[in-house]
DNA sequence: ACCTGAACACCGTTCAAGT
DNA sequence: ACCTGAACACCGTTCAAGT
């Protein structure tokens, strides 16, 4: 069979989900694909262009997953994130390795478009979205700073606003709620304390509903 | 000056600081300490041992700035959790490298120790402060696997109970009300969960309460 | 006892050469 | 065009040798 971009991606997920993410070395991976670990490069840039491959492959896993839920926006967003972890259980390798791309892929973003969407028809405000995501893990929002990088300006703007209406409309809004730069717009120190918050609130209410010293 | 294993520590967070985790090498330390790098394997077995050294380090540090606080469990958990975010972004490789550690060392632990005492005090139940160690982050209570491996019985247990009384009581509690194996008795799922639901019921209220759709 | 230099078994990647 | 082998600049670590 020949060598292919899509045959060295699989290959490489399934040698992390057999034998760890360490396993994934240029030789190693060349060996179970029976070919030099020189081939590989004819393919793929380098080991890193790998390795976001993969975790393109898992959140496009993810979404063959989704299935439309009923409820209210949380109710929905709650399965929508346990078929995240789901998957994300069948291949362990994937939180530490997601912790480690510098810029989020396409599959990921759309991941988290998606989410967007539940919360902003479920009522809330894009403020509070924001916040959210960073809640839910301030890796996943991790992107914001590259968006400017891998672009230059309004043309890829538009692009973008097409495929992920939802991400790039909270992020104009915003943005526009805090005209500083565009870098580092996000303050996490802020983001650190919202999150704190909501998590020390549920405990307090869950202290007063529940068994306090059992 | 002499080496030492203290030297070579505060020379490897010195070196994770100013470049970088991914510069702390038994070559590049050695060269920072004006010594060869085999030099290191007469004050330390490896380079794991290093790196486990600098998260004691850290967490001393963190231990060094906690203050008394006034104010109910929250607060002053809330306190205690900010004191160590600050700590943290002074090293701002701590959270990637705790997040590789197999076992936590004994000022880490002390640390959670010092938590539980304070939801403890607060009312909380071992059960909910066991659910809450988690929601604030299933890797600071990954340690829960390793407490069977690094010591052998009761006698360990009773040392640990004289260290870490709060923790100890906690364990020994949470375990009898699940009578499984030691092993794995943290159900990954339903922790998971739980945080989920916490943030979920916490962003609901929040838009309940606040500007729904600014 | 502590430190050293050469060496080993690995990495990712470059480069010139093959077909 | 695709694939290869040798080589380079790195790793962590072992081992025999120095003092």
């Amino acid at each position: 069979m020949k060598l292919s971009r899509d045959r060295i991606l699989e290959t490489a997920v399934a040698l992390a989900d057999s034998h760890g993410l360490e396993a994934v070395t240029m030789r190693r991976l060349a060996d179970e694909l029976g070919v030099e670990a020189m081939s590989l490069y004819h393919h793929t840039p380098n080991k890193d262009a790998i390795l976001n491959g993969i975790v393109d492959l898992l959140f496009l896993e993810i979404a063959a997953e989704l299935r439309p839920t009923e409820g209210t926006w949380a109710q929905q967003l709650r399965a929508r994130i346990l078929t995240a972890r789901r998957v994300q259980v069948r291949h362990p390798w994937a939180p530490a390795l997601i912790a480690t791309r510098a810029a989020p892929g396409l599959p990921m973003v759309t991941y988290v478009d998606g989410a967007i969407k539940l919360m902003h028809d479920g009522g809330l405000s894009y403020d509070l979205i924001h916040h959210a995501m960073h809640a839910f893990g301030s890796r996943i929002f991790g992107f914001v700073q590259e968006l400017d990088d891998n672009g230059s300006g309004n043309e890829s703007m538009a692009e973008m606003a097409a495929l992920l209406p939802n991400l790039v409309a909270m992020l104009t809004e915003v943005q526009h709620d805090d005209p500083d730069s565009t870098l580092g717009w996000c303050d996490d120190q802020t983001e650190f304390e919202f999150a704190l918050d909501l998590l020390l609130d549920g405990l307090a209410r869950a202290a007063e509903a529940g068994a306090i010293r059992n």
